[in-house]
DNA sequence: CCTCTCGATGAATCCATCT
DNA sequence: AAGATGGATTCATCGAGAG
């Protein structure tokens, strides 16, 4: 079961009911990329994050202009509205790129997540560097509401994910995520709980959490990813459905 | 060729000449003064540090905004004599788990380095967690004073480490560092230059740096641990003169 | 259906050259 | 003078297509 909000991630919170979620995955606008203020502030997100030699011909996203400051801000008025829609012993998995791991564990505790830790997602497929090292990973900061209750999910997680970006016509969005690595964090969300996901993009979060058997809240601002995020959504779901 | 200092870092720091070493390479003792009460009591971990390094007197819990802070400062000037003594182009290597890495992103900036990566260390071997994420890496934060010149020294350096911590005979410190990866992680130093560690430690940085044909300075306070490192130091040059 | 070869690619980064 | 634009770089991995 999934529903999906098109609009501000802000907004759309404000309205949904407090303790209705069981976990938080999501991949905000990193609002990094550049060397200077106005290079992250005035450029594209396609200006700074698509290899200038790429092939691709991916939509643009919006919410990727914002200074260090207002990026910590903002994200923590986020993560306190995802806070409060989620239920005690909720979990958040928050990604960031190495620019903004501190500004965003910042923001997650001042939104009053517990920091717990920091899951590792290793891109085997990256360009290498000249004189120094290659810059192959993206981290994903895990929070809990409250204490972490064991029993409840008894998994065994690793704190190590690897896997590359999806390629040719299965490749939707300039950050879109391997399946398999979404499939393995959903499972931080108790079986047949609910995952919400304030920036959906083109919605693989969701479609991990329906295929590893949770329901999913998604949003997503621009409506051109709005529409690809609700078809692989249906389409998961009523697979889903036929599969029992 | 490898020189290897006793005492206090900032001191025998503030007595070297400047531009005079290509790298910093380096684990702060905030890692390696054991994290649990386990750890700092036993026999093998008594008496490493003395009182008079301010970190050694860190709460339990880097939660304590005091200690944090503390921590932050007194990093930041070690990283500010390191900057003097390296050349303009060296690079910087600091050691740093999830709590600390926003903490130490702070120093090794406010020192004046260029933050330029962060390189992580997964550990194959790591204890799981129930209901949730295995901690099983470290993190490595790469700064560069200026500019990085590619030109000088065209290696192209792996994003991701692997390697398991010395286990039984060949293990002398708590933290001590897989040779593998140090040797790895020394080839940021141009060949021929010198690399700066200034908690050496049992020395693992300096002989991976000799294995590599860089040369070491270190610096380690505690008596027990530079006697240690200056063998394991010692053998390695000496093994080295005879190779060629 | 499996194996092999070939070609394309990356939440990059740097720098010279234009506005 | 400061920002914008465009070209060059590099290799482990992955997809496609051939055999």
């Amino acid at each position: 079961m999934h529903q999906l909000h098109q609009g501000d991630a802000l907004s759309v919170l404000s309205g949904m009911d407090p303790a209705s979620v069981d976990a938080v995955i999501t991949d905000p606008p990193y609002n990094s990329g550049g060397r200077t203020t106005g290079e992250r502030t005035t450029a594209t997100a396609r200006g700074k994050y698509v290899s200038s030699d790429a092939a691709h011909q991916l939509a643009d996203f919006p919410g990727d202009n914002r200074d260090q400051r207002s990026y910590t801000y903002w994200l923590t008025l986020v993560l306190g509205e995802c806070l409060r829609v989620s239920r005690v012993g909720a979990a958040a998995l928050v990604f960031t790129d190495w620019r903004q791991l501190p500004s965003t564990s910042d923001a997650l505790q001042a939104a009053g997540w517990t920091w717990r830790g920091c899951v590792v997602w290793h891109k085997p497929v990256a360009r290498p560097r000249r004189g120094g090292f290659t810059q192959a990973t993206e981290y994903i900061l895990w929070g809990s509401n409250g204490p972490v209750v064991g029993d409840r999910n008894p998994v065994y997680l690793p704190g190590l994910v690897s896997g590359s970006q999806p390629r040719g016509r299965g490749r939707n969005h300039i950050t879109q995520k391997p399946l398999e690595v979404m499939r393995q964090l959903v499972q931080i969300c108790p079986p047949g709980g609910t995952v919400l996901d304030p920036f959906a993009g083109a919605g693989t979060t969701g479609v991990a959490a329906l295929a590893e058997d949770r329901d999913f809240v998604g949003v997503e601002l621009s409506p051109h990813y709005h529409a690809i995020a609700a078809a692989r959504l249906s389409e998961t779901d009523s697979a889903r459905d036929v599969a029992p």
